[in-house]
DNA sequence: AAATATACTTAACATAAGGATAGTAATCGG
DNA sequence: CCGATTACTATCCTTATGTTAAGTATATTT
């Protein structure tokens, strides 16, 4: 990465500053207007500070704009993907499926096999999990009986208590008012590791 | 803050989502794209997180959107301590009624004004709060009717839900079996931030 | 000396994007 | 039953924004 003239530093500085007060960054014209130059003066700098690396812009986009700096990790927590709805044939954590990342303390999750849910319908009310609960799931292509895990039905995926009878696979939802599913084929995703509800 | 509904809740882990991906929000025809709907369906949802108050927009700007809750929660997690038993008399940060400390991500709590709990008996269950799970409480001195909170009864610390009646408060369970507590004098610890429970 | 990079200017253009209007349909609480 | 909320479609208007063109002036490098 070359050095950057001290005019640049002083763009990129408000760059920053920028998006740490926003969240998002400022446009070319927001940035010009900040230093009372041209329109053209403001992208002109810009540009040069994708040219050297320091950001990164996608053409034709507003706001579009990236600073690339390094990723800050900490080994207490993990973050697991959060899967949305589920594209049958694709692998669970195919980026299609992908919805956002969560942060989770690593008591609960391990990185690399865990993924995470939206709770979504009260099939589990009587095992204490509310819709708009995060699930974690920590993948298995099997599970032991009783164990509540994470199953493929109808490109969605949904919770429900596994349990493998003479032929045929059992997914028991945790309410009354839901009839459980006999099948012989289901594509089980996981297990649940852990429930985390916030207020 | 208001409920979200599940297709808001969709709505915002994809904004979510992408902002972590790309570090800078989405338009909101890209966000229509995302969802195959119209420009003024994904507007009017956004608008709808908006008048909740889970994100901030600023008029007649593009992707000038910020995610409320993602404000203060850059740096990934605190230690909250685990209360046990509560000495009446105390303050309940006091050293005695410690058990330990558990790390929660910075989204769930708040360090200095929160604690952690384990949650024994069933007596909110038909809230989804089981025995054995992890409850985040933020302090507070009192409650909006309606929200769960910590108070001390006996010495010890109990989750119910909290209203304000006439010339008492009820603390309600959240569930049949469980008579409803009517008290003038009750020491509130805090509200419930968030619910952890691990399988 | 020529080429290249920095640091700007004014002007114009195409389109990306926010926002308004009007309307449909379903659901829900009072 | 009514009004409010949710969840959309389709069309239109206006502004915001990235991008290009064409040019000036001063440094720095080859």
């Amino acid at each position: 990465m070359k050095q950057l003239t001290p005019r640049q530093q002083e763009i990129l500085d408000f760059l920053t500053g920028f998006i740490e007060k926003n969240s998002y960054p400022p446009t070319i014209r927001e940035t010009a207007k900040a230093f009372s130059i041209s329109v053209k003066g403001a992208y002109d700098h810009i540009k040069a500070l994708e040219k050297k690396g320091v950001i990164k812009l996608q053409e034709n986009r507003s706001r579009a704009l990236e600073i690339v700096s390094k990723k800050e990790s900490d080994d207490s927590v993990t973050e697991v993907p959060l899967l949305g709805t589920i594209a049958a044939g694709n692998p669970i954590l195919a980026e299609e499926n992908w919805k956002g990342s969560v942060r989770v303390p690593v008591e609960y999750a391990r990185t690399g096999t865990c993924f995470a849910l939206r709770v979504q319908g009260d099939s589990m009310r009587d095992a204490g999990i509310r819709s708009g609960d995060l699930a974690i799931i920590e993948q298995r292509p099997t599970a032991e009986n009783g164990e509540i895990v994470a199953a493929l039905i109808e490109d969605s995926a949904t919770l429900k208590r596994f349990f493998r009878e003479n032929n045929r696979i059992r997914l028991q939802a945790e309410n009354p008012d839901y009839a459980p599913i006999y099948t012989q084929d289901v594509r089980i995703l996981g297990k649940l590791k852990a429930i985390l509800r916030s207020y």
